[in-house]
DNA sequence: CGATATTATCTCGCTCGGCGAGAGAATAGC
DNA sequence: GCTATTCTCTCGCCGAGCGAGATAATATCG
């Protein structure tokens, strides 16, 4: 077992900061009185609200890897709390999109917002060439994780 | 708001490798008939098992930010399918090891090597400056993480 | 156009991970 | 030695998520 093989400083350090970023996103859900999968949840919706497009329940369930039942239960927590709405499919009225409240979005860049900074800062730090370095490892690690097992 | 600044889009591949990842733990979990949070646990004894460092059931529930009742049932549920031993403290007798069993680390190998293998081979594609600065951002982002919020 | 299959969501009952409170057992301090 | 502290475990409970199936809207086909 060759335990030291240096590029395994990388891994380690790229494990760290996934943890370290899982234990951020932890604190923002538990501040909000919210639970890990709801955050996962508003994220996806943000994403999908900036790409401008629709979220119905299923799809966001199948996003975090939820069944029927499990999407609807999040979903009454999300609308309880304020930070969605339930809207009834325009053209087919068995779908329910789920939009995002707008206090939730300012929730949420009110305290990721902060950190993106920290990290575009420490992006100014490098020269294009460095740059294009970390974007492609990042890009590698997700097809990596993605195809792997 | 700037919702074109080029950096976002390495904070945008940053969160997806993170995901990508995440689903991949999740992946080992399921196959294996665990949660998350056990294999977190693997994860937390297999690190202190190559640093030789013991690893208490309550310093295990404090790293995964469990309460005591909740180390206990980790440890039952990760006892019970044959991943860890209890060992009784040596020198304080109410103090318990948790020791990963050998089986449970290969099992882990196996599963995570194929991954850590082609984040290694990515790595080979870049010089040394460029492995550097791919090393300084992972560890910014971690202490960026760590101490945000 | 009406009967049937399909799709999208919701309801019900259940399992089990995790919490709070407190018990039990061992150690440390005076 | 007696008390306070520390570490783990037990008990009862809450709630996230699952499986099965109900309900409602749409699509398909004769």
């Amino acid at each position: 077992m060759p335990t030291d093989d240096p590029r395994l400083e990388t891994v380690h350090l790229l494990r760290a900061a996934t943890v370290e970023l899982g234990l951020h996103s932890a604190r923002f859900a538990q501040r909000n009185g919210m639970h890990p999968t709801d955050v996962r949840a508003l994220i996806v919706l943000m994403d999908a609200r900036r790409a401008t497009e629709e979220v119905t329940a299923g799809r966001l369930g199948a996003a975090l890897g939820l069944n029927s039942a499990g999407t609807t239960a999040l979903v009454d927590r999300l609308e309880r709390a304020g930070h969605v709405r339930r809207v009834r499919g325009a053209t087919d009225r068995r779908k329910v999109v789920v939009e995002v409240d707008e206090r939730a979005v300012e929730l949420g860049q009110a305290f990721f917002g902060p950190l993106i900074g920290r990290v575009t800062g420490l992006l100014d730090g490098y020269d294009e060439r460095e740059r294009a370095a970390i974007r492609g490892f990042l890009e590698g690690v997700r097809r990596a994780a993605a195809e792997a097992g």
